[in-house]
DNA sequence: TATTAATGTGAGTTTTAATCACAGCTATGA
DNA sequence: TCATAGCTGTGATTAAAACTCACATTAATA
């Protein structure tokens, strides 16, 4: 076979030559126009031909540019399109199934998970949600998320965060007369607890508040359904901030006061130890690493 | 544009795919068999899905791994016949002038040329041999190899070697009732001198004999046919091992010892400072750097 | 049963690519 | 007409990727 020229360089010139521009073929491959310069003159070297003229703005192709774009172009569309029928096809497409709590689905998976499903289209994703600690094998589970310390015996453990707790409530109880200002105004507004009033309790005496009743309130055995709670303004309810993310960012819930307590938990991968090398298996676990990393 | 798998795994995977080998492949690819195994996985990952079945001995295309090669094959055969027809299109195609010495054109330039020529097929290729300096402006040499110490103001200079003075003779003057033996025994035979008689006289210098006349034998002002004259065996010659490999390596010239004098010049490719930037100019003293070094 | 001819892999190193920060260029518009 | 904005080019540094090495593993072969 004839001679190739550096590959990830011809695909930096597919890109410029799309957008007859650096800059923006950078932004599309998500490197700098430095990179995309440099490696555009590397193809150019190999040709021994310039393929772009370069314009005070921008730059636009030669003759010989055009058309050897267009050939490239093709080549990598079969490339894309051969590769794409392999990861999408439909039968036979291994599913991946996650186990985790109602309330990390909500808070933190589903809202990242078509990042996953973007990367890796060849798997089938099923989430099986439940507070229950589960068996691997006769539930067909791949991957599990638990909090916990970490020690399961015959289980691969990879540490995605740790878990700490922090008060959030609506923005409303911020405002007017009865405004939550400090630690100490809890006593005037109605706790929300997550089945145990033990939460709470070790957040205040972290806090050093001692005028609360951590047995004030309401408890309820769905965290969901507690943040629904808090979200209407009805109290205030401890969470980890990084499984209420989008509620955040979203505004509709705030957090009154810094005091974050960090606890000796926090949320881990687990699989099965033998089924620690499966790619799918692997991929996810790799993947939800990088979220949590991602999210700091 | 679907996502492309990585593209350089993707190349190996299409070697693999020829060879039917992991290791086959490697050793066309200039690298380890290790450095396939772990592309072969990475297209793989990237996939979801076997190309290859591992056999004991070797390997074999998956239904799916035939079918995507033969798209990835014919992807790349697009992409390189397109490369080569740019670099080897004849009109206009950029002529790169060397000048040299007739020495080294025909004892070292000469029988690495080829290489040059096969990773850089959009140049052409003019030999200038010549002991003058030469103007490079007037005689349109784009790179000239010169001996000298590397001082040429004006020049833009890249060592290449050092240069240095071993005798050579014929390898049937080491046979015989009047074989040489030892230096002492270079005044039984005739000494060829190249030009002057000034370098056998420092190399006797520098062995410490004075039983030999550095004035004997015959002088040629070109150093081919001196080197013609000591493969017909009519006397031992002073040369640079490295300018006549061939004739080592062939067995037409061997070295009776081993006293090499240094020397205190070297080998330079030399160009004008204002076109040291010039592709096929760097590219030609970037390959004679790597031939020099290669050579060691 | 030892050998051979393959692939797989953890750890370390080398090579390659990307970034950063700044330079240079010129059409545009104040 | 002159500063600005919007590009590309590049030297030095940093970060990432790829490769190698040495050893493990496997099963056909001698």
């Amino acid at each position: 076979m004839k001679r190739l020229p550096p590959l990830n360089a011809l695909r930096a010139f597919e890109a410029a030559a799309r957008h007859k521009s650096f800059t923006a073929a950078a932004s599309d491959l998500f490197v700098t126009h430095g990179a995309v310069s440099r490696q555009i003159r590397q193809i150019e070297e190999f040709l021994g031909r310039r393929l772009f003229e370069r314009l005070p703005r921008g730059v636009e192709l030669t003759d010989e540019g055009r058309e050897y774009a267009a050939v490239v172009r093709r080549a990598f569309e079969q490339m894309a399109e051969a590769s794409d029928a392999i990861r999408t096809r439909a039968d036979e497409k291994q599913i991946l199934t996650i186990s985790t709590t109602p309330r990390f689905a909500v808070g933190w998976l589903m809202s990242r998970l078509h990042l996953f499903q973007r990367d890796f289209p060849q798997y089938g994703i099923r989430i099986s949600s439940t507070t229950r600690l589960v068996n691997f094998e006769r539930e067909r589970i791949d991957v599990a998320i638990r909090y916990g310390r970490g020690n399961w015996p015959g289980l691969s453990v990879t540490r995605l965060f740790d878990h700490e707790e922090v008060p959030v409530c609506a923005p409303a109880l911020l405002e007017g007369p009865n405004a939550l200002r400090s630690p100490e105004d809890l006593a005037r507004v109605r706790l929300l607890h997550d089945g145990s009033y033990q939460y709470w309790k070790s957040w205040l005496e972290f806090a050093g508040i001692d005028n609360v009743d951590p047995h004030e309130g309401w408890v309820m055995d769905d965290p969901n359904v507690m943040f629904q709670a808090a979200i209407q303004g009805q109290g205030v309810a401890l969470s980890n901030p990084r499984t209420i993310e989008t509620e955040l960012r979203d505004g509709k819930l705030v957090r009154p006061f810094d005091i974050v307590l960090a606890t000796d938990v926090a949320a881990y991968a687990v699989c099965p130890e033998q089924n620690a090398d499966d790619p799918k298996i692997r991929a996810m676990i790799e993947w939800l690493v990088a979220q949590a990393e991602a999210q700091e």
